[in-house]
DNA sequence: GTATCATATGAACGTCCGTTCAGACGTTCA
DNA sequence: TGAACGTCTGAACGGACGTTCATATGATAC
């Protein structure tokens, strides 16, 4: 473990900070080099963020479980209105995690993409058999 | 495919809406016995949550990548003030993503679950070479 | 003890997001 | 054409969230 060095402003890059103490500068050199770059860390969160929701997640999981699933079945599928049900299928439908398909007055929509499900399985187990109890606490330290 | 079929508030349950037009009651009573327990959703929305931020994205990243970085070198890695760290630490630790372990004055955070680094992996496979583009519009229907 | 550093905390501001309501659009059937 | 139905859209409200600033805590060195 390396000992504290303190460095000065040559260390950063495009920081507007007056001082910037750095304990181990070439680990933090080395890790910004091989850290996600900023514009794939905001794709990420969208992507992420479009399953930040209890009503999309159900939603998502109810359209892998059946397959495919037109509007009116999925509002009582997951218990919810038909208009906020489309309002989240539009956010779905455009971050491609589900497809339409229109059928006569019905739209039937499908999933449309492979990782969402494994996500999803990830995620559930993660909850289900894992830690995870304290949901917005903060655990002592 | 089942031709449409109007039922009435019998096949729902829980919901003070007047009516549901329900089309194919069948499968939605199956999918909804089959369907992801609200509760379940709303624990899994939370994990999706905490990382639908950019800045805990890159903050988790970079943990990973590292192993073990002290706040300082957090922020200077990602270009973020060390208060804004500190707070999207609390986050990320209080739903077991990170561990903190203190050592004199400085506290070092370290990766506290392994599914997570999966979550990242596929997502950032998912946004680089997959399908993604339109995020925040909709494309034509 | 005081001073300094690393980290944590609380308040405040602006912004984003989920939901509801009312209405519009497109399709089917008589 | 007109009515009924499924779906979509826009506005508006309330609440949650990320960031900044100032300050507090905890630990080390003098």
């Amino acid at each position: 473990m390396p000992d504290a060095i303190i460095c000065g402003k040559d260390d950063r890059d495009s920081l507007d900070h007056c001082d910037v103490l750095v304990v181990d500068p070439a680990r933090v050199r080395a890790v910004r080099e091989r850290l996600v770059p900023a514009a794939t860390a905001e794709r990420m969160a969208a992507v992420f963020k479009v399953l930040a929701d209890p009503s999309r997640c159900r939603l998502v999981a109810a359209i892998i479980e059946a397959g495919e699933l037109c509007v009116c079945d999925l509002a009582a599928t997951v218990g919810m209105s038909d208009s906020n049900v489309s309002h989240h299928l539009r956010v779905l439908r455009a971050h491609g995690l589900v497809r339409a398909r229109r059928a006569g007055k019905m739209v039937f929509y499908s999933p449309d993409d492979a990782h969402i499900r494994v996500l999803l399985d990830i995620t559930r187990e993660h909850v289900e058999h894992g830690r995870d109890g304290n949901v917005g606490e903060v655990e002592a330290r």
